[in-house]
RNA sequence: GCGGGAGUGGCGGAACGGUAGACGCGGCGGACUCAAAAUCCGUUGCCCGCAAGGGCGUAGGGGUUCGAAACCCCUCUCCCGCACCA
């Protein structure tokens, strides 16, 4: 059938009757480049109001994929779409063109990750432009142009002024053999992703950018955040993670060197006097103060951490300690002190390293309590329980209730308790009530060369200095070697090399380079004025900030987002824009899928080179042999279950590909792509042209009222399709409008079967009507076919669909002459009766009542209420 | 475990609390053709019935309502995210 269809879709440019997409689309592409339908002014002066269209920008892999042809799709159907209706559209593109890849390319194939970088921008580029996007692309930048990443340096540099970066030290994934930090998701199984080394955590001083100082307000503001799915917004609430407890600090009995207690951050001061043992994490300083002089504490300090690496976390559910032999007082219990442990499930991370363990309300805690011996004094009552007989088994009370064996706070419920706990912690200086985050500050510093160099300077006598705004950007070496592991730009021989800018004498660069994150934290704000020799121009964030649509993939949603996020609010702060949030909606796509398949050996298979059969079974093309059809899954090189845009498009076009990519399901769905799908949405964009191709330019003016019912059917159609299309689009389902435009056409081809008859009046009129009506409602989805039949209709006008407003349903004309009204007896239907619109409730019911089928299901029975909505229902109610 | 989302024909999916299954794919039957493709027409939730018609039906069970796929309660299944966060 592919193979077929594949013939027909190459014979189109030789048959007039055809739409010939591969001459019809590269001629529309370059009409809309060349009249500039797309571009706007940084400020414009146009009086429209604004919108601000963006997708995700690409890392330029050198290939689109069909993730792009879905974002791209939605995001341009939005874009036409706002325009047609008088909004002045943003819709720029760029490329997150920083990043690994390159610098793999380097080392594997010699090429310069510049070179590879630009090479694989302009393929992709090309490509993208064959999809026939609306895009400004007089805005166009990658991140790697020392332009931008000059930019991004300056506002770097602001942010350190304003007191949001900091320099220290912290723990990093370090690969001994590449030379190079890992992030958490390069390390598999304890080994670097592409050295197969274990990774060693090592303690280096790094770029950290304050987003915690933003926290309260990240979080605070979610809730404006209307128009974002709701699971993102739970995702980064989770991520910042909020709670609410008391700090407070166990003295030691004897003191370790200088260290004379040990802080702790907790959720329940309530459960203070349920205190069993205090357990550190094996990174905190008094375990490693402990182990200094402890060789048992050193090695299972070495043991965790050799763990801890791994992720293991999964397969080392299992809790284990080390007892210290130290003891801590308890603020609330004088006297009793408790034993200090170091244990394996305490987070260095979180808090401060360290908590104290209330077994009998904590599971952590139980289940180490349990394993080591300690004891599990309840102290928190659940309701109805017995204090005379209550004990903790396996399973820790966590929940509310009433405070005993606890002194001062007995008989209070939990949440007074936690109140009066740290009133008490407050009163005694031990501690205090403190609101506690889970983000940590994002370090920013890559040991890297394929990235954006941090503008910083280290000098023996002064220290870290900015290098100046005037000195910017600092560009990357091009002269970089990969042979050797590490960073290139340390193994450079003189870049690093630099005059102290404050003290002239010789320092050294910061080597270092800026998380791909961070070009990305702020690249919607220089797409509204793209060439400013600023980072960006006040007027022109001002005016087109926040993004109006934001499109992109679920797996962005807490990084990227909270990233750009914080950034938008830090660049406020340093008198860059105005705005708070970057992106006042925003929509996730889902997935595009295919089918996957594999030989009997367990080879995997591309799926042209899958052949299937009449009965269902599959086949290798080329050698017959069998092929077991697998899941449907995300598309993946590893699984080959991938379609090529590239491919789609040269054998049915852009516009087959966005129909059917829009058509399948909800965008927000995981959709699967077939070749059955593209195959019938190829067929309906040749039947599309075959309906506008019956029909003439009517004669203007309008016949007046001179419409025959053929006409008037078709009017109403029409104009029904407008709305429905018009409400569809407006709601994101773009399935449902490829529905609507679907029953348009069939309400066309109905109209043209009766226009072979004589005597239509107003028919040639209504048709006409309903091919220019049609050539704007699929214009967002279809945009070179819509081009191709309105030029059709006006071959002598200079005018483009993607330069016509949206059209205007007339109410008139959705007024129906009559509708069909249910009938119900106790709910159920029992028939249809056809009725003129807003009939009176009385001539409704009778004629329900009378209606055969109905009238028998009522016969004998005694009617004792009649519902009426009106041209919808009527159900009779009847007495038994 | 916690959180979020989803369960509707063979499939993708429609459906302001008001005729469930729009629209498409697929299937079946037919027209055109020497034949095929393309195109066009009809049909297509399940069961009973010659038909008229009737029964069942939106994961399952209850409830609210004249009327529930939709609202409420309980249960089940699947997908996604987070996961020793003290």
């Amino acid at each position: 059938m592919s193979d077929t269809l594949a013939i027909a879709a190459e014979k189109a440019g030789s048959e007039p009757a055809r739409f010939d997409f591969a001459a019809a689309e590269p001629r529309w592409q370059q009409a809309w480049e060349r009249r500039g339908c797309f571009r706007v002014a940084d400020v414009p002066d146009d009086g429209l109001p604004k919108y601000y269209v963006l997708e995700m920008f690409p890392y330029p892999s050198g290939k689109i994929h069909m993730g792009h042809v879905r974002n791209y799709t939605l995001g341009d159907v939005v874009a036409r779409y706002k325009r047609a209706r008088g909004f002045s559209v943003l819709h720029p593109m760029g490329w997150d063109a920083f990043g690994l890849p390159a610098e793999n390319a380097a080392r594997e194939r010699g090429v310069h990750p510049a070179r590879w970088t630009y090479d694989n921008i302009a393929a992709m580029r090309a490509e993208l432009q064959r999809m026939g996007l609306s895009l400004d692309w007089s805005r166009e930048f990658a991140t790697c142009d020392p332009e931008y990443y000059g930019h991004q340096q300056k506002l770097f540099l602001d942010l350190w002024r304003a007191g949001l970066v900091e320099r220290r030290e912290s723990w990093v994934n370090w690969d001994p053999v590449d030379g190079t930090v890992l992030a958490n998701e390069q390390v598999i199984e304890g080994r670097g992703w592409r050295s197969g080394a274990p990774v060693e955590k090592k303690l280096l001083s790094q770029w950290f950018l304050r987003i915690t100082a933003y926290a309260p307000e990240l979080l605070s503001a979610l809730d404006g955040l209307e128009r974002w799915p709701e699971r993102v917004r739970v995702m980064q609430a989770k991520w910042i993670g909020r709670s609410e407890g008391a700090k407070l600090r166990f003295p030691l009995l004897r003191p370790v060197g200088s260290i004379e207690g040990v802080e702790v951050y907790t959720t329940r001061p309530d459960t203070l006097m349920g205190m069993s043992f205090l357990a550190l994490a094996p990174e905190h300083p008094l375990a490693a103060a402990v182990a200094e002089s402890d060789p048992q504490a050193a090695a299972f300090i070495a043991e965790c951490r050799r763990l801890g690496t791994s992720e293991a976390v999964i397969e080392t559910a299992e809790k284990r300690g080390f007892d210290t032999g130290l003891c801590v007082d308890n603020p609330f219990l004088p006297g009793q002190t408790s034993p200090v442990w170091i244990a394996n499930f305490v987070l260095m991370e979180y808090g401060t390293g360290a908590i104290f363990g209330c077994p009998a309300h904590d599971q952590r805690d139980l289940d180490f309590a349990r394993k080591y011996a300690l004891p599990v004094p309840p102290v928190v009552l659940p309701p109805g329980a017995d204090p005379a007989t209550y004990a903790i088994g396996d399973t820790a009370y966590v929940g509310p209730g009433v405070m005993f064996n606890s002194g001062f706070l007995d008989g209070l419920d939990t949440e007074a308790a936690k109140r009066a706990a740290i009133a008490e912690l407050e009163r005694q200086g031990a501690g205090k009530g403190e609101v506690n985050w889970r983000l940590r500050d994002w370090g920013v510093s890559r040991q890297r060369y394929w990235g954006c160099p941090i503008p910083m300077i280290h000098c023996d006598a002064c220290g870290i200095v900015a290098v100046p705004d005037s000195a910017l950007p600092v560009r990357l070496p091009e002269d970089v070697t990969f042979d050797r592991p590490g960073n290139p730009l340390d193994n450079h021989p003189s870049w690093r090399h630099v005059a102290c800018p404050e003290c002239g004498r010789p320092a050294r660069r910061e080597t270092d380079t800026f998380d791909v994150f961070v070009d990305s934290a702020w690249y919607f704000a220089r797409f509204c004025s793209p060439r400013a020799a600023v980072p960006m121009a006040r007027d022109a964030v001002d005016h087109w900030l926040p993004v109006d649509q934001y499109i992109g993939g679920i797996e962005h949603a807490i990084l990227h987002l909270l990233y750009s996020r914080f950034f938008t609010r830090a660049m406020r702060d340093t008198g860059h824009l105005a705005e708070r949030e970057p992106f006042a909606g925003l929509f996730t796509q889902g997935m595009v899928t295919h089918e996957s398949y594999r030989t009997a050996d367990g080879k995997w298979l591309y799926p042209e080179e899958v052949e299937r059969q009449p009965d269902g079974s599959a086949i290798h093309r080329d050698t017959g042999e069998p092929v077991s059809v697998g899941r449907v899954e995300a598309m993946s090189k590893s699984k080959r279950n991938t379609v090529d845009p590239g491919a789609i498009i040269t054998r049915f076009g852009a516009d087959t590909a966005r129909w059917f990519i829009l058509s399948d399901n909800p965008p927000d769905r995981d959709m699967e792509w077939t070749e059955a799908g593209v195959s019938g949405v190829f067929r309906f964009t040749q039947r599309l042209f075959r309906l506008a191709e019956a029909v003439e330019a009517a004669p203007t003016p309008a016949p007046g009222t001179g419409f025959g019912d053929a006409a008037r059917t078709l009017r109403r159609a029409t104009h029904h399709a407008i709305k429905a299309v018009t409400d569809a689009l407006e709601s994101f389902a773009f399935n449902v409008a490829v529905a609507r435009v679907h029953e348009f056409a069939n309400a066309m081809a109905d109209a043209e079967k009766v226009a072979e008859a004589p005597d239509h009046p107003g028919l040639a009129w209504a048709r006409t009507e309903a091919v220019e009506t049609l050539a704007r409602l699929i214009s967002p989805m279809m945009p070179h076919l819509a081009e191709e039949i309105h030029a059709r209709l006006h071959p002598e006008a200079e005018s483009l669909v993607a330069e016509l407003s949206w059209p205007e349903a007339d109410p008139a004309w959705l007024a129906v002459e009559s509708v069909t009204i249910a009938v119900q007896v106790m709910g159920r239907l029992r028939g249809t009766i056809t009725m003129p619109p807003g009939a009176e409730a009385g001539d409704v019911v009778a004629a329900a009542a009378v209606e055969p089928n109905v009238a028998r299901a009522l016969q004998g029975k005694r009617v004792i209420k009649r519902v009426h909505v009106p041209d919808r229902i009527v159900n009779f109610v009847v007495a038994e």
